[in-house]
DNA sequence: CGTTCCTTTGAAACCAATCAATAATGGTGG
DNA sequence: CCACCATTATTGATTGGTTTCAAAGGAACG
């Protein structure tokens, strides 16, 4: 632990990963300077807008989604606070997907540019952010296997064991033995899930008889995690990102870490 | 176009997206530097294996995929020649998924560390590496989204249009008309999109008497891809990457490419 | 205190999985 | 070049998980 007084949630979530050196911490501390609240469900981004900006979640849950033309909508992925949104941003100019606060959020947006520079500042975050992109694909590639391959049960089970792990990684003081707060509606469930509302009811039930969960309000306790990490064949892949092989903390520019820190 | 004669696969691709100097090509080249051939159905990497080398499909189609305790089997994404893959090595130090050549193939590999080199020296490169990446996850998010909400048709006429758009961008050669080979069986095209390989069979006749595609021996024919382009609800992401946003190609250590070309 | 959204439950229809068996294809060695 | 074998493709009958349609009971909110 180093550096000022720890604000930016975005440096929060790495320095889980990496300690930062006080560059780093402060570069990321200014892409947070200009935050927003945002209403329970209320839309940030839209599919398909033009836009130059990226989100970091400092407070809150969010989803992204897909609208298929049907109608039906699919659920691709919670956000929780240190989460850095809107990459597809990067690719296209435009948001790739439908941002949605699920609770009360607040949000930092900034420009693409700043990450521009923080590429040509900073190769050690590129690296970081690069990894953290990595592991997001391993992430969508476990969901694509839980969609195509396995039963409702499984399916609900997997997204349970998904939000628990994350929780505890970002936000310890949300869990409490196997319980969480899980402030979506079924029907939300079920896009993410791709199941209907009414399916997800019945398989939630059926669940609670079987003792693998409770719930109680708007929080979920998984009783049986053992038996739920079978059922999903779940595998907790957030544990531990490798750091090893970024580069060095300070590349030419500036001194050594200790240096800066003997400087203070 | 400029610098030498181009060998690299990945160089390739990435010039397709933007102008490369010759640093750049060099660098890429020297990645590649160390090629070797997969026989079709060999496995190069499987999935928990401990590695810290990194794949470039210089030749030939290969395949990543998941397999669950049941051992069923998800395949996650087709890889052609000029992709970047075993990302997840990045995050985890060892193989995120099993890696499978399709048809005979040609590969390049090389650790990590080179990664690291090019992050600290290229940072244009490393940001379009970043780039590639956003664009892969929404690939993820428009699969996830056909496999949670679509019905078998539908997840087929994905694959396919996914398949000849990707090819069209890296492969030209290999699409005429609506037509391209197609080296996989029925059973892997129901383990990408989530069905069993005897509906696979059947979902493929009635397309053919629909008479939305036709099949010769290992080769597809989309003859009416509009029509499978509105049933599968596609969007072609891949046309056109944003490199704008990208950092300048020279950073400071070297002189602007002009200078460079200008020396030679 | 009504309105709206969410949850719960039932019955029927449907899409896809499973089980099972046969035909076609492709590769191999003689 | 042909016979053989293994793999792949095809087809039928049946089962089952999930969706759809419909409606009623609860909870949240202004």
């Amino acid at each position: 632990m180093m550096g000022p007084a720890m604000t930016s949630a975005l440096a929060k979530r790495l320095r889980s990963y990496l300690d930062l050196t006080t560059t780093e911490i402060d570069t990321l501390d200014l892409l947070e300077r200009q935050r927003r609240p945002v209403a329970a469900g209320e839309v940030l981004m839209r599919e398909g807008e033009l836009t130059d900006r990226l989100v970091i979640i400092v407070d809150g849950w969010m989803h992204s989604s897909l609208t298929l033309p049907d109608g039906s909508r699919q659920i691709l992925q919670l956000h929780f606070p240190g989460d850095l949104v809107g990459l597809s941003t990067l690719a296209w100019g435009m948001s790739g997907n439908t941002l949605t606060a699920v609770s009360t959020c607040t949000v930092a947006t900034f420009p693409q540019e700043e990450l521009t520079q923080l590429f040509r500042t900073l190769p050690r975050l590129a690296a970081l952010f690069y990894t953290i992109a990595a592991a997001e694909q391993v992430s969508f590639s476990d969901r694509l296997a839980s969609l195509g391959q396995t039963d409702a049960r499984a399916r609900i089970a997997n997204l349970f064991l998904d939000i628990i792990s994350r929780l505890r990684i970002g936000m310890p003081e949300a869990v409490t033995g196997g319980r969480f707060e899980l402030p979506v509606t079924q029907s939300d469930i079920g896009a993410a899930t791709g199941l209907t509302k009414v399916h997800v009811n019945r398989t939630l039930r059926r669940m609670e008889e079987e003792a693998l969960i409770e719930r109680e309000g708007r929080s979920v306790v998984l009783i049986d995690e053992k038996a739920l990490v079978r059922i999903a064949g779940f595998r907790d892949r957030l544990r531990h990102i490798a750091t090893e092989w970024l580069p060095s903390p300070t590349p030419r520019q500036s001194p050594p870490l200790m240096e800066v820190v003997a400087a203070r």
